[in-house]
DNA sequence: TCAATCCGTATC
DNA sequence: ATACGGATTGAC
C-alpha cells in the first residue's frame, strides 16, 4: 500500500496484457469496448467481469473489463488500466453476452444493461469470507421469508440436515418408517438431499429411502410394490414416490419434483420429465384455476436442480416471491436457492448476488431483475404470469423480463416455462411458431376445476329491483351470501383503490371533466362537490356537455367506498381491504368479505367460496392496445382463487370475448384471437415496433438520422402532453434488429453531437 | 508571425 | 463530460 507505484514503473503483464472495458459514461456514440494496458501487478486481478476505473477522456471513470486480449486494433497509444476495483469477478462472460445482445434487441448501451443486471458493489460483503455462514446465521438465508426451520437445516453436513427438518417427517407405523425418518443410509450417504418421507408405513419406504439414490429421496404414501420398485429402481434419480398400489401411477411418481398435479395436464409430467433428464423443452402452461403454482414452479426448479442444472425464475412481485420461496424451501431446503428483489436493501441483495456470482447456489428466483442472474450451466429459465406489466422494466433501455429469459434460454439451450392463469399474445405467439409447446389441463379436468362463471352485465343493473346497491346485481349479492353462509370467504375485485376516483353523467355515462381545463372530476369522501383532479378548481353546478345531465354517478368506486357499501349489506362479516400500500397475503377458511385491487388478490386458505369482479368496464375501456388482454388477465387471476367449482360472477357484458373466455376458462383461445388481432393490426408480437418520444424537433431530428429499415412505417405523431410527441416506427418482426440497431446508431449521432434535448426510444413499448 | 479563441470531434 | 487539434481571428 505504500509503494505507490509512478505511471513509468509499469510494466504490462507478461500475457494478455490488452483489457477490453465497457466504460461506465450515457453517451451511446461511446457504446463499445475501450482497449487498455494492464500492468503485471494487475495480472491476476484484471480477469473479465471485474469492475475497474479508467481515465477515459480526461477522467476517471467506472467500467467493466470484459475480456483480456493480445493485442488491440486501435491504433493509437494505449492508456494503463488505472485499477481494478475489486478482484470479484461479478460479471460473467455469458451475462455479459446476454446483456449486449439486450442492449442491441432493445436499441440500447450495454452499460445501461449492465445496470439493470448487477447489482451495486456492496464491498463489506466481498470481504466476508465465503465459507463463513454468518452471514446466514444474521438472517439472511437467501430466503425473502426468513423461515423458521432455516437455522436448524444449515446446522450439519447435508445427510443430516433434511432428516432434521420439515421432510424428514415419518408418519405411520413400522420399523420402515423409523429408518426413513432417521435418515439411514441417506442421511449417512452422500446425499445432497436426503430427504425421507413416508405415510403408512410397511417396507416399501424403508427400501426407498434405502435405494441407491443420488438423491436419496424417499417417499411414498400408503405403499406397495411398485412404489418399492420405483423407488429402489436403476433410475438415476433414485427418487420414489408413490400414492396406491397402482402400477400405473407409481410409473409417473418418479420423485418430489414430480407431483401428481402434473398428471392433471396434456404434457404436464412429460415436462418435468424431460427436465430431470437434462433436456431442454420450452413449454406455454395454462394453469388450472386454485393452482398452487409456485409448487409446480418449485418442482420444475427441482427437477432441473436434480439434472445437474441450475434455474432461473421470475415471478411478478414480492408476495409472489414469497410464495415461491416458500415453496421452494419446501423442495430443496433453504440452501439451494437464492430470492432476489430490488425490495431486499443493497447488502443483502448483494450478499444474495455473491452466492449465485460464486457457484455457492445455482438457483435465483426474484423479481425482473433477477432474469440476468449469474446461473451457470443454465437448465431453466420461467416466468409466472408474463403478462403482468411490471415484468417490463421502467429504465431504458426497458427489457421486459420475459424477452430476457428468452434470450437467454435460447443461447444456453435451457429449457422454458411460461405459466400463468392467462396466455398473452406474446406467448401464444411462440406456439404458433412451434417453438414452445402448451401445457394445458384436458376439457375432462378443466370440468372438474373451473368455477361457474356468471356474467352479469351492468346496463341492466339499474334495472334490477334486488341489487342491493347500484353496482351489485342481484346474482353477486346471492353468490356472497351463500358462500358467506357456507362459511367461506368472498373475494371482490375492484379496479381502483381510494375513494370514488372519477365521476361521469348519471344519464349519459360521458366521463364527467373540468369546464376549465378538462381535466377528470372526482369525488373525496367528506361530501365535498367534485373537484379537478388536475387544477384542483371545484366543480359545483355540473352540466353534461353532451346530454345537458346534471347528476352525476361515480364512474370507477374506490375500494374504500365499496368496502362501506358491502359492509353495510351484510353486516356482521368481517371486511378486509387488499390493495396500494397494504397488500394482504392470504386470507383463512372464514366468512369474510376481501376487498382487492387487482393483483394484490390475497390467496384464501382452501380458495373463496364466490369471486365477484366489479367495475369491469374501467379495466376494458382504458384507451390501450392490451385493454382486453389486461382485463382478462386480471379476472383469470383472481377467478382462479375460487374454491373448485365454486362461483364468480362478472359485472360485465357476457358477448364480451374476454368474458366468453373466462366463462369457459380458457385463455388460449382469448390468447388466439388476440394474436388474430395483432397480425391484422400489425401490432407486436406480429411487427416490430419502436416508439420514439421527445420534443418534435429532436423526435425528427433523431428519425431524420436513422437509417431504418426499407419497409418502415412511420406512425403519427402523436402528442403526449407537455409539449412532447411520439411517433411509432414500425417494420416487419424479421426487421427488428437491424430497427433496434438503426435508432441506437442514431442516437448515437445526436450524443456525438451533444444533443440537448431528450428523446426516448422504446423497442416493444408494452403500452401503445 | 504568433497567441488567443472557436469549433468540431474523439474519447483506448 | 473534457481534451485536443485545426482553423480562424486579431494584434504586432
Amino acid at each position: 500500500m505504500t509503494t505507490r507505484k509512478t505511471r513509468s514503473d509499469r510494466q504490462p503483464a507478461p500475457g494478455l496484457p490488452v483489457a477490453r472495458v465497457c466504460v461506465d459514461v450515457p453517451l451511446s456514440h461511446l457504446d463499445r469496448l475501450f482497449d487498455y494496458k494492464v500492468s503485471a501487478e494487475q495480472d491476476s486481478t484484471a480477469q473479465p467481469g471485474v469492475r475497474v476505473r479508467v481515465r477515459f477522456a480526461g477522467q476517471l471513470v467506472d467500467g467493466w473489463l470484459i475480456e483480456r486480449a493480445e493485442e488491440s486494433e486501435h491504433l493509437g497509444k494505449l492508456a494503463w488500466l488505472e485499477r481494478v476495483v475489486s478482484p470479484e469477478p461479478v460479471l460473467r462472460p455469458e451475462i455479459a453476452a446476454l446483456a449486449r445482445a439486450v442492449a442491441d434487441r432493445y436499441a440500447g448501451s450495454l452499460i445501461d444493461v449492465l445496470r439493470l443486471a448487477v447489482p451495486p458493489r456492496q464491498a463489506a460483503v466481498e470481504k466476508e469470507p465465503p465459507a463463513d455462514r454468518s452471514g446466514l446465521a444474521a438472517g439472511d438465508n437467501g430466503s425473502a421469508v426468513s423461515g423458521g426451520s432455516a437455522g436448524e437445516m444449515s446446522a450439519g453436513d447435508a445427510g443430516q440436515v433434511v432428516a432434521a427438518g420439515d421432510d424428514g417427517r415419518a408418519v405411520g407405523d413400522g420399523s420402515a418408517v423409523a429408518e426413513v425418518a432417521a435418515g439411514g443410509r441417506d442421511a449417512a450417504g452422500d446425499s445432497a438431499l436426503g430427504v425421507g418421507r413416508a405415510v403408512s408405513g410397511g417396507s416399501t419406504p424403508a427400501e426407498i429411502a434405502a435405494g441407491d439414490s443420488a438423491l436419496g429421496v424417499g417417499r411414498a404414501v400408503s405403499g406397495g410394490s411398485a412404489a418399492a420398485e420405483i423407488a429402489a429402481g436403476d433410475s438415476a434419480l433414485g427418487v420414489g414416490r408413490a400414492v396406491g398400489g397402482d402400477p400405473a401411477v407409481a410409473e409417473i411418481a418418479a420423485g418430489p419434483w414430480l407431483s401428481f398435479e402434473w398428471a392433471r395436464y396434456q404434457a404436464g409430467t412429460a415436462f418435468v420429465r424431460a427436465l430431470a433428464q437434462g433436456r431442454e423443452p420450452r413449454a406455454v402452461w395454462s394453469a388450472l384455476p386454485g393452482e398452487e403454482w409456485p409448487a409446480r414452479f418449485a418442482e420444475a426448479i427441482a427437477a432441473t436442480v436434480q439434472s445437474g442444472r441450475g434455474a432461473v425464475a421470475v415471478v411478478p412481485d414480492a408476495r409472489d416471491l414469497n410464495r415461491l420461496d416458500e415453496a421452494l424451501t419446501k423442495l430443496l431446503g433453504p440452501d439451494r436457492h437464492v430470492a432476489l428483489s430490488a425490495a431486499l436493501g443493497p447488502t443483502k441483495r448483494y450478499r444474495r448476488f455473491l452466492r449465485l456470482s460464486r457457484g455457492e447456489v445455482t438457483v435465483a428466483i426474484g423479481t425482473r431483475a433477477a432474469a440476468f442472474a449469474p446461473v451457470g450451466r443454465l437448465g431453466l429459465v420461467a416466468i409466472w404470469d408474463d403478462g403482468d406489466d411490471v415484468h417490463a422494466e421502467p429504465r431504458a433501455p426497458y427489457p421486459h423480463a420475459r424477452q430476457v429469459l428468452l434470450t437467454r434460454a435460447q443461447s444456453a439451450g435451457a429449457a422454458v416455462l411460461l405459466g400463468g392463469f392467462a396466455r398473452t399474445a406474446e406467448a401464444q405467439q411462440l406456439l404458433a411458431t412451434g417453438w414452445a409447446k402448451e401445457i394445458v389441463a384436458s376439457r375432462d379436468m378443466l370440468r372438474d376445476f373451473a368455477p361457474e362463471v356468471r356474467p352479469a352485465d351492468d346496463r341492466q343493473l339499474a334495472r334490477d329491483p334486488a341489487a342491493a346497491s347500484a353496482r351489485l346485481p342481484s346474482v353477486a349479492w346471492q353468490a356472497a351470501r351463500e358462500a358467506v353462509r357456507a362459511g367461506e370467504p368472498v373475494l371482490i375485485q375492484v379496479p381502483r383503490r381510494g375513494y370514488v376516483p372519477s365521476v361521469s353523467c348519471q344519464d349519459c355515462r360521458e366521463r364527467a371533466r373540468c369546464p376549465h381545463c378538462a381535466g377528470p372530476l372526482s369525488l373525496g369522501d367528506s361530501g365535498a362537490p367534485p373537484s379537478c383532479r388536475w387544477c384542483a378548481r371545484p366543480a359545483a353546478g355540473f352540466v353534461c356537455p353532451v346530454c345537458g345531465g346534471r347528476r352525476l354517478r361515480a364512474a370507477v368506486t374506490g375500494v374504500r367506498r365499496t368496502a362501506e357499501e358491502i359492509g353495510r349489506a351484510l353486516p356482521d362479516i368481517p371486511v378486509w381491504t387488499s390493495g396500494g400500500e397494504t397488500v394482504l397475503e392470504r386470507v383463512a377458511a372464514q366468512p369474510a368479505l376481501v376487498l382487492a385491487t387487482p393483483g394484490a388478490e390475497p390467496v384464501a386458505d382452501g380458495g373463496y367460496g364466490a369471486v365477484l369482479l366489479l367495475d369491469t368496464w374501467a379495466l376494458l375501456t382504458r384507451a390501450d392496445l392490451r385493454a382486453g388482454e389486461e382485463a382478462a388477465r386480471r379476472w383469470f387471476a383472481a377467478a382462479a382463487l375460487v374454491k373448485p367449482k365454486g362461483t364468480v360472477v362478472v359485472v360485465a357484458d357476457g358477448a364480451l370475448a374476454a368474458v366468453q373466455a373466462l366463462i369457459r376458462w380458457d385463455p388460449g383461445w382469448l390468447a388466439e384471437r388476440e394474436l388474430a388481432e395483432r397480425r391484422e393490426l400489425r401490432f407486436p408480437p406480429v411487427a416490430a415496433i419502436a416508439s420514439v418520444t421527445g420534443v418534435a424537433s429532436a423526435v425528427n431530428e433523431l428519425l431524420g438520422e436513422a437509417r431504418l429499415p426499407e419497409d418502415a412505417e412511420l406512425l403519427g405523431p402523436l402528442p403526449v402532453g407537455q409539449g412532447q410527441e411520439r411517433m411509432l416506427v414500425r417494420v416487419r418482426r424479421s426487421a427488428g434488429a437491424r430497427l433496434a440497431e438503426s435508432l441506437h446508431a442514431a442516437a448515437g449521432v445526436r450524443s456525438a453531437r451533444k444533443a440537448a434535448e431528450v428523446v426516448r426510444v422504446h423497442v416493444d413499448p408494452v403500452q401503445l
